[in-house]
DNA sequence: TTGAAAGCGCTACCAA
DNA sequence: TTGGTAGCGCTTTCAA
């Protein structure tokens, strides 16, 4: 059995109350008093049980987190920059993977309920209205994180996919290149892909450029990228790809890899993401930098923020991105 | 304010031990109370507070997770396993990342002490007296986790070093390599890198080769692959270089890639541990897979049991590895 | 089979 | 400045 409360009290010989006191700095206490269950308290090493303080005062220091999937680097960046400025605030971080399963989201949203999180941040690729349901149900702050779709109900944090591809697609025509090609998973009319093909369109149809090369992939990870490619035939004219996602771009590069295209000097590549692996395959992918790690950060800041009253500012928060120039585009 | 045990026990006109021996399937309840209990707890969407009941079984379904940094995959693999085994049985994560400073390290160990953890996992690379301490101070079950060093005094899990990379250098030989290199961190003693080293030099001194091809490198991430063999004037001689990590070999990889040598028909690399990278890569690299995520699965299973009172086995889990032949090793 | 009540370890109120 | 005590929401005796 641990030490408690009790037993400081006990063997310093005042109240709980005062050990109570003097452990949360709550109320005064005269020095000697303090001094000696101070010294106690570093004798016996008693550390307050934070179950039962959580039991009376409803902080829990927790936020739960719920993920789809840590293998993905961008998640597990999403969750590094949720868990320290977490930990600048005593925050611990309880997190729940469901890899994808609705059912399995909504069971967690309910458990980290019951373990009395004090927030919550929901990182999965699309919102359902059962989970609608069950975040409206339990009032506690929540934050919604997605690379993939947006949310008008909940707060979010991201970035302005619109412009990012706008400006990745202004890069790439800056660089002499005129036929782009466009590789991305267009079927979700809600998706940030579809914000990002129009900011490529834009681009595009502002110099008068042919804006409808696209290469609609049946997913986001890179054996959809390899098989976009794959499958068509028209790739010779294009002189670059521009890749909704890292991922998409990762397989294109492969895809070249295996069939002799040289990249950047047959084909320039851009990605979208600036996932972890981006940077270190070769060559090195030009891509945008979605500062994930700060989205994460913000986001927990932002529930931190609402649980001290604090003015949380706006609902849905946009960060700045960074167009990477890296090896895998060139002038032509 | 959420529902209670109280609330629900007032609407179904019975007490609330009434309630707690139907939630809790404890104790015989008549078949019409109890199903009047159900119907109200069902109506009200009564869930038990998971804090108080912590309080009193001191039972919280809690694993601490203390970690490096998650964005090495091979700590979010682990993180996946011991994850997904502790959601079988109801276990949830508390995950705190060091980013490899000990003080903090000490810190969360006690934190989550005080958070009423059942069990603590701790991965980082290597251990110190003082957590040493720490552990010893609270008993409640706990595994050492790491590709970088052992522990004999705390339960581990991995995979045999020494016989892994002696099958991995004596795949290189059938390939008909001679002049094969290692290419390691071999400062520290106790490292599992000595333990590779041997496997190395035994396998090449059964066939009577050289292993005298050091390549000393001051750490174990890309940059100091990369080093290595910028820093060695002799590498033409060599025809297959055997890394100690995976994330050793990437740098050399990278080196070859910056330097014209193609791989793997200049030279064969090959690594260790089979990170997610090394199959994204181009080429996909040849390496010794370490079952990460049955590493982290086993070890919570192995606290589990232990909290269940269940047969451990064996203190130190050695867990199957896997020759993983890929891309960037060919035959001579 | 049921209910009353003690108590888990703590905070916070009230009275002294 | 201190101590006594109620009570957080629950489980678990003990009696009925």
């Amino acid at each position: 059995m641990a030490i408690t409360i009790k037993d400081v009290a006990r063997l310093a010989g005042v109240s709980i109350s005062t050990v109570s006191r003097v452990v949360n700095d709550s109320k005064p206490v005269s020095p000697e008093v303090k001094r000696k269950v101070l010294e106690v308290i570093k004798e016996v090493g008693y550390k307050p049980n934070e179950v039962a303080r959580t039991l009376v005062t409803k902080k829990s220091y927790l936020i739960g987190v719920i993920i789809t999937d840590l293998a993905d680097s961008y998640v597990a960046d999403m969750v590094r920059g949720i868990e320290e400025v977490g930990k600048m605030y005593n925050y611990d971080i309880l997190l729940c993977s469901t890899y994808g399963d609705k059912e399995e989201e909504l069971k967690y949203i309910q458990l980290l309920n019951t373990k009395q999180v004090e927030g919550m941040i929901l990182i999965s690729d699309t919102l359902s209205d059962e989970i609608d349901e069950r975040i409206d149900e339990y009032d506690i702050p929540f934050v919604y994180l997605s690379r993939y779709s947006n949310s008008d109900k909940y707060p979010t944090v991201s970035i302005d996919y619109y412009f990012a591809a706008y400006e990745l697609t202004k890069y790439l025509i800056k660089l002499g290149h005129e036929n782009i090609g466009f590789v991305g998973f267009l079927e979700d009319e809600s998706s940030t892909q579809i914000e990002k093909y129009e900011g490529y369109r834009r681009a595009m149809e502002e110099m008068k450029l042919d804006s409808s090369l696209i290469y609609e992939t049946k997913g986001t990870n890179i054996a959809h990228g390899y098989k976009a490619l794959n499958d068509s035939i028209e790739k010779d004219k294009l002189t670059a790809l521009f890749c909704g996602y890292d991922e998409i771009a990762i397989g294109v590069l492969n895809y070249c890899y295996d069939n002799n295209l040289n990249v950047p000097e047959d084909i320039s590549i851009a990605g979208f993401g600036d996932i972890s692996i981006a940077s270190l395959i070769r060559p090195k992918l030009t891509t945008v930098k979605e500062p994930f790690y700060d989205i994460g950060a913000v986001a927990i800041r932002k529930i931190i923020k609402t649980l001290g009253k604090e003015d949380v500012g706006e609902k849905h928060i946009k960060l700045p991105y960074l167009i990477q120039q890296r090896d895998s585009s060139i002038k032509i």
